[in-house]
DNA sequence: TCTGGGGTCCTAGGACCC
DNA sequence: TCTGGGGTCCTAGGACCC
């Protein structure tokens, strides 16, 4: 830890939730919920005003919308949340060379490298104002929250003192006493398990746990841990701020509204993703030697399984007929037969070169054909509440809430920012010729060999009617955050909707009664 | 029909090698 | 005849973070 407060820690406030309130002036001052309005989603960012019902990050949406039915439910806009995001690292990174981005929303910022005349609090305090004008300034009204300290974990606990858009300078000297009557749990890596861990050793502030050993720490919680809580808990914390880091793995899972069952869907469903990682090693120019597959049981007990190749890969075939056989390991050795919540691909051991294919091309191999029709996006029967539909004469609008065959749409001009609400029938044409233009291809923009399911349509609904692989398929891709699917994300989360029902408000049509778990 | 998605880091055991 | 260590790689699971 540093003798002056030079490092920072800014935190954008309620961030997916803001940029939709900024976007959308309408709701501006109400509740706002981000996050995945499928049965089995849950809250990314809740705005301040949902906040006050109790609804927080991590809550399923489910239990959001019994806290606060009046909220508007939004799936998330990834390219207006990374742009807005760039914006704000790019004003840090002309303040500091050293910026370290943790998330979308937070970065630490080395003050120790910014041009300032000196770290004494003042100046630091000062600086750290005109910052947080200007990050609203340039982001259109976006606020941050922003702590100073001698070191990250000082940054960090300080941004929270002060929440939503203020400012905390911890004085050099102060940190102990700061910290001592706080619970242990804001140190970071302590989470619930550790927490009861340290409950039970009678640990709950961070004096208590300043008072215990090291060796105690460590028969506690381990090694590693107990090290480094016995620092932190004395505010000793040397991290250096790092500007860049290199991605250790990419990976690509989902949850399904309905459990799977059935194992040449999951097959199926594990071959697409397994384009999807590629595509995303190839942009990157990385490849990996090891692929895990993650699945998750109904009863949400999560099991791996992983293979090493002698060579690092970025081949969707290669990586799809690991997965495949590595699925085919677990039926052989586990009970699956109770149903598969999550499905996931990863690639880990990352290199940043491909190797050179010594043997001839595996890749020029046919991929072998996934022997069923993989639900594709379901077009347009629903509609997500937060999608966005293209400029008329009836200014911006966007779903505010849908059901019944029934999509209520809310406009908005510059005359009138809170403007008309009106009602469409869901095959209504004018409705779908304000949508933005189809992508060619959602399933799979990087291997278009893949096998991918034909048409939607004889997959996608069920004798009873219900739509529930439609569901899978939505649920299977509400996770993009748009690493893949640069072809229009609105577009795609307009396509993959299901019914959820939404009811903000008490504008649109009422939930829509046969669902997926109808 | 409680419990997302994309990550990182750590632990622990077994294989294998010297 | 008893049972050594250490190092590295791999796999599986779990805690945690935003």
């Amino acid at each position: 830890m540093r003798a002056q407060a030079s490092v920072l820690h800014l935190d954008l406030d309620a961030f997916f939730a803001s940029v939709e309130q900024r976007d959308k002036p309408s709701l501006r001052g109400k509740p706002v919920v981000v996050g995945g309005v499928g049965g089995r989603g849950v809250v990314s960012t809740a705005s301040y005003e949902a906040r006050v019902f109790g609804v927080h990050s991590a809550m399923s949406t489910r239990e959001a919308r019994s806290r606060c039915p009046h909220a508007a439910f939004l799936t998330g806009r990834f390219h207006a949340y990374r742009e807005a995001s760039g914006v704000v690292m790019g004003l840090l990174r002309a303040v500091s060379p050293l910026v370290e981005p943790l998330s979308l929303d937070e970065a630490f910022v080395d003050l120790e490298r910014a041009d300032l005349p000196d770290l004494e609090t003042p100046t630091v305090t000062a600086f750290a104002q005109r910052l947080r004008r200007e990050v609203s300034a340039a982001t259109g009204g976006l606020t941050a929250s922003v702590g100073l300290g001698t070191s990250k974990f000082i940054a960090k606990v300080a941004s929270d003192l002060d929440k939503p858009d203020g400012l905390t300078v911890v004085a050099p000297g102060t940190e102990q006493e700061l910290l001592r009557p706080m619970k242990a749990t804001v140190i970071p890596g302590v989470g619930p398990a550790t927490a009861e861990r340290l409950r039970r050793a009678g640990i709950v502030t961070v004096a208590d746990l300043e008072a215990v050993s090291a060796e105690e720490l460590v028969r506690i919680v381990g090694r590693s841990h107990g090290t480094g809580l016995w620092h932190l808990a004395r505010a000793l914390d040397d991290r250096p701020v790092v500007a860049e880091r290199e991605a250790k793995s990419v990976s690509v899972e989902g949850t399904y509204d309905t459990d799977l069952t059935d194992r040449r869907l999951m097959e199926g469903l594990l071959t697409r993703q397994a384009g999807e990682v590629a595509a995303r090693l190839v942009k990157h120019g990385l490849s990996g030697r090891t692929i895990t597959i993650k699945v998750r049981l109904h009863d949400f007990t999560t099991v791996n399984r992983s293979s090493t190749l002698p060579s690092p890969t970025d081949t969707a075939g290669t990586i799809a007929r690991v997965a495949r056989s590595l699925l085919g390991d677990l039926l052989a050795s586990a009970d699956l037969s109770g149903g598969v919540r999550l499905l996931g691909v990863g690639v880990s051991g990352l290199a940043d070169w491909v190797q050179e294919d010594l043997f001839g091309g595996t890749d020029a191999e046919p991929e072998p054909e996934v022997p069923v029709d993989l639900p594709t996006m379901r077009r347009r029967e629903t509609w997500p509440p937060g999608l966005d539909v293209e400029h008329d004469e009836m200014g911006r609008g966007w779903v505010w809430g849908s059901g019944r065959g029934v999509v209520t749409v809310r406009f908005e001009t510059a005359e009138t920012p809170a403007g008309p609400v009106r009602s469409y029938a869901a095959d209504d044409p004018q409705l779908h010729a304000w949508l933005p233009p189809e992508p060619a291809d959602p399933a799979d923009p990087a291997d278009p060999a893949e096998p991918v399911g034909p048409a939607a349509r004889d997959t996608v609904t069920d004798a009873d009617g219900s739509t529930d692989v439609a569901a899978q398929s939505a649920a299977d891709s509400t996770g993009d955050d748009g690493e893949v699917g640069e072809v229009g994300e609105v577009g795609e989360v307009g396509e993959v909707g299901e019914d959820t029902g939404d009811d903000a408000g008490g504008l649109s049509a009422p939930p829509d009664a046969p669902g997926p778990r109808a």
